[in-house]
DNA sequence: TGTTATTATGTAGCAAGCTAAATGTAGCAC
DNA sequence: GTGCTACATTTAGCTTGCTACATAATAACA
């Protein structure tokens, strides 16, 4: 198999260009991809009261990578945190004004990123990608849950 | 557009899943998922004598990034430097014998960390996966370009 | 109750990505 | 030769990702 005829080279080509074109586009509100990404979500979900871990599982993050965006987007003024009333291991994430004023543009720019990305395909093929893309995400999961605790051998085809 | 349909968010979890798993594949030869990479494409292009700016082409990265790759690669003894003789900006990047050693064991591992990642797809998939990843390759080229030199306007729908 | 295990978070330290600014070489105009 | 521009590389300093280790609080259980 050329590496022409991989994956995983692709992926990472165009991961590291996602990233560094959405920073450019936040760059005005102070804002880095991951941190408007982590923000947003935030924002959907202010009723819950996210906690760090939370976060961390809706992204499939580490929690130290989760503390480090979190700490940046405190000392921005964008979040603020709070004890959880029962559980006080637990913390609860808070937006503040100044979250909920930009997320609209936040919204907006990653959608028009989207929108580039995709550029020229049709919605069967952006279709097709997603379901594509959601199987390699599933064939990760199975691979990383048999490095915690081995499988038996699931299928020795 | 939902956040469930967006392509990525899909990407950038790929990516570092992938990061994660091909670094603890190289362990055993003490290279990371980027270094082995970059190590890969010297060894195949050994012939041609890659400088530090070829490698930053071939997989569209900064220079400082391909500077600190390929000082923990020389640092560890995979590779070793040369002055271009035809023109002293350049460096001329040479493989070691550890290197070759190690070349074949790093590939073995890429293609069956490829193999696990689109595992149950069938060769239409797989081809059709790439080519939906190639076209999001061009648009961001294109995107990218726009932004260097900001083009007149080239759809205003 | 007291001990132990699990869970939530934090800190230290590393690799890899970036931009911005510095250095050194090449090439060309004058 | 001098000076200017372009190019190749490096360094400094940042964010984001990770693992490994430390700490605090809850849960489970003898």
């Amino acid at each position: 198999m050329d590496s022409e005829q991989r994956v995983g080279p692709r992926i990472k080509r165009i991961c590291n260009a996602i990233d560094r074109q959405r920073t450019l586009d936040l760059e005005d509100m102070e804002l880095t991809s991951s941190q408007g990404a982590v923000l947003g979500c935030l924002v959907r979900n202010r009723d819950a009261a996210f906690s760090p871990g939370d976060v961390g599982k809706h992204f499939g993050l580490s929690h130290p990578t989760v503390t480090g965006i979190l700490q940046r987007l405190e000392s921005k003024g964008f979040i603020a945190y709070a004890q959880d009333p029962e559980d006080h291991r637990k913390k609860r994430i808070l937006v503040t004004e100044k979250a909920l004023d930009c997320h609209g543009r936040i919204r907006a720019r990653f959608l028009e990123n989207e929108a580039r990305l995709t550029a020229g395909m049709s919605e069967t093929e952006r279709t097709a990608l997603l379901t594509l893309l959601d199987r390699i995400i599933v064939n990760m999961d199975a691979a990383c849950e048999s490095c915690a605790a081995p499988r038996p051998k699931e299928e020795s085809t």
